[in-house]
DNA sequence: GTAACTACTATACCAAAGTATACCGGTATA
DNA sequence: TATACCGGTATACTTTGGTATAGTAGTTAC
């Protein structure tokens, strides 16, 4: 309940932070599973939904990813026992905690490119 | 100046949000940009300081790999004219800046799996 | 003169990640 | 009976990322 704590403590034990980290890296490295996770911020959706609102990726793919997200913990499967059958995605709370991690990606990559204006290239 | 006003404006406009996430996960996805940032937050470091630093990696990578981090404006490479040329690599201040989005992100994988123990497996 | 250090580069190879294309069984609609 | 939607899977291929191994040019120490 306190992050800054855990923060310190993980600091102070290089081997957790690196392992963490790695943690993080897992759920959001890959092409395709920061769209997906994006798509699914806004509520939970179908299979095909996903895949409509996701450009040009392929239904291996999301399959795949799908289920190392659900496998790490960051959607749940829900199958409906309807007919036809539906399947819905929904992101757990830990998914939806990734907005922290985004946020400051968002507020980093902002100020880089503010850091850098007509430098690059 | 003010990160806030500047993530706001970020998320009313879909564009610029996934640019800056996508400028932020340049930085840190692939195998070796962490383990060379991370040795690099301690302070400047010549080629083969990191070469012994960074376990494993070949010295095809770690050039590779800083001459991606130089382009992206996340270290400064200095050549001094002394005998042998010594190169110090150090990290601009959008590299120390890096620091913010690490945090998040030892922060969320601690939290993660705290919210997912013995669950995973 | 030969061994070792500096900061790399070159070539070839291998494995993981991602793509393309097709197909499956089931259900509903026309 | 044919077509289309659902939630995927199978197979084969290409592309990217990373490894392994060797070698470069210059300098210093023995």
């Amino acid at each position: 309940m306190s992050p800054s704590i855990e923060l310190n403590k993980a600091k102070q034990c290089a081997g957790s932070y690196v392992l963490a980290i790695n943690d993080t890296m897992n759920v959001v490295s890959g092409k395709w599973k920061l769209p997906i996770i994006g798509a699914l911020l806004f509520g939970k959706k179908r299979f095909k939904e996903l895949e409509r609102n996701i450009p040009k990726i392929t239904p291996r793919m999301l399959s795949k990813e799908l289920r190392d997200l659900e496998m790490n913990g960051i959607v749940t499967r829900t199958v409906y026992d309807s007919v036809p059958v539906t399947v819905e995605y929904e992101l757990t709370r830990s998914g939806q905690s990734l907005t922290k991690v985004l946020d400051v990606m968002v507020e980093w990559g902002l100020e880089h490119r503010e850091n850098t204006v007509g430098k690059a290239v």
